[in-house]
DNA sequence: AGTTAGAACTCGTCATAACAGGTTGTGTGG
DNA sequence: CCACACAACCTGTTATGACGAGTTCTAACT
C-alpha cells in the first residue's frame, strides 16, 4: 500500500474564518461556492457590489486561484455574479429585475417551452454597409459595420440563417462572447450594460436545405 | 502550415478536427468548444455516443488538459454533453426528448416566468425514518433514510423550507451534486438515469420569518 | 472455473506558474 | 493644466504536474 497523503499541508486545526475544510467529502470549490452564494443571499454582498478579488479570496480561503476561479465560474454560469476583465467580480441583479420590459431573443422565446436552441457562428467580419443596412442605422452607405452570420439550430436541426449588423466596436466585443449558446440580446443587455428599447427586426426566412 | 484564421467563413474542405490555432484572438478552449459543438450538430458525435477522452483530445488538439476541460465544461453546462466519472463524456439527448412527460420541479416551474430560483442546503444527513416517512416509502419505521433540508429562494428572498427524504444510497449521491442551482428532479432524471413517473409530494408550507 | 487483485484506463480536484489583456490611478513631461 | 507613459491592480488563458475516485478489463491466485 502507498501512503495516500494529502498534499495540502498545515491544515490541522486551521482556525481560518472561512470555515472551509480540506478534509471533507465535498470539494473545496463547492464549499467556497456555497459560502459565496450564502453571502450573496444574506446581503453580505448586495447586488451590484464588487466582490473580493481572486487573489484576496486565495488568501482568505487559503486555496489556489484555480479553486477560486472554479467557484466563481459556477456562480457566473448560474447568473448570480458576473465578471469584468480588468475590474473584478460583481453581484448580479436578480433576474426578476433584469427581465422587466425587455426584448425577448430567439432562445428566450424558445427555451421555456423545453426546446434546445443553439447557433453556429458562420462568419463574423467587418464590411461596408449596404444601402438597406445603412438606412436602418441612419448612416452613409459604405460605412464600416460589423456583420455576424449565424446558423440557428432548434433541437440539433438547422432551422434558419441569421444575419445581424452592429457597429464595429460592439461587433468586435460580441465575437469575444459566447455567441453560440447565448442570445445576442441578453449579451448586450447584461454584459455591455446597454438598455435595449427598440429593435428593427428584418425577418428574412430562409429554410436551410443542407443536412 | 498551421496558418488558419479565426472565423470560418463557410470555407469548405475543413474536415480535420484540429483547425485550431494558437495565434488567434479567440482562445483555444473556445475554438475547441466550437469544433466539438459543430461535430455534435453535424452528426459526427450522435446523441448517446461517447466522445474522445480528454487525453485523446489533448493529443489531437495539441493542447493541455485544462484547455480541453474548459471546452468540455462549457458544453456540459450548456447541456450539450454530460460526463460520467470513470467512463467518459457523452453527447446528451436534445432537450425536446428529455422533457417528454416528466415531472416539473420547483425551478422548472418558475424559471420560464423569468424568476430566479436557488436554494441553500441547510442540512443533509442520514437519519431514521419517522412513522410518516416510513409509510410513504413502505418501509419499517427506524430504517435509515437520507434527509435533505433546503431553504428555497425566489429572487434572493427566502420563500420556503423544503425537506426531502431519499434512500441512503441515492441521498449520498445527491449531496455530491449541485443541489443549490438545480432541481432535484432534474438531477435524478438526467444524471442517475432514473425514470420518475410518480412522486408523493407532501406540501407543508412554512413561511420563512427570518430575513 | 470462479473469484479477486490489480493494471489501465476514465474524469475530478487542486497547486504552482507564467504571461496576456484590460482598467485605473499616479505620475512626469510638455 | 493637459496628455501620455507607466505601474499596480484586476481577470483571462494556458501549461505542467500530482493525486483521488470511479470504471473496466485482465491476469493471477485459489
Amino acid at each position: 500500500m502507498s501512503q495516500a497523503k494529502k498534499v495540502h499541508p498545515g491544515s490541522a486545526g486551521d482556525g481560518s474564518a472561512s470555515g472551509v475544510t480540506a478534509i471533507s467529502p465535498v470539494p473545496l470549490h463547492t464549499q467556497i461556492r456555497e459560502v459565496l452564494r450564502r453571502q450573496i443571499f444574506d446581503g453580505t454582498y448586495p447586488p451590484h457590489s464588487q466582490m473580493p478579488s481572486e487573489s484576496q479570496m486565495m488568501n482568505s480561503f487559503s486555496v489556489s486561484r484555480i479553486t477560486i476561479r472554479q467557484a466563481l465560474g459556477d456562480l457566473q454560469k448560474e447568473g448570480l455574479i458576473f465578471k469584468v476583465m480588468g475590474k473584478g467580480s460583481f453581484v448580479a441583479k436578480p433576474k426578476a429585475f433584469q427581465s422587466l420590459s425587455r426584448l425577448q431573443g430567439f432562445g428566450e422565446a424558445m427555451s421555456p417551452s423545453g426546446y434546445e436552441t443553439y447557433s453556429l457562428l458562420m462568419s463574423a467580419r467587418e464590411t461596408e454597409a449596404s444601402i438597406v443596412v445603412a438606412q436602418q442605422f441612419s448612416i452613409k452607405p459604405g460605412t464600416q459595420v460589423f456583420e455576424i452570420q449565424r446558423l440557428r439550430y432548434l433541437n440539433r436541426e438547422p432551422i434558419s440563417v441569421d444575419v445581424s449588423y452592429f457597429s464595429v466596436d460592439i461587433g468586435r466585443r460580441l465575437v469575444q462572447e459566447d455567441l453560440a449558446a447565448r442570445d445576442i440580446f441578453v449579451i448586450l443587455e447584461n454584459d455591455f450594460d446597454l438598455n435595449l428599447t427598440h429593435a428593427d427586426l428584418q425577418i428574412e426566412a430562409i429554410c436551410a436545405d443542407e443536412s
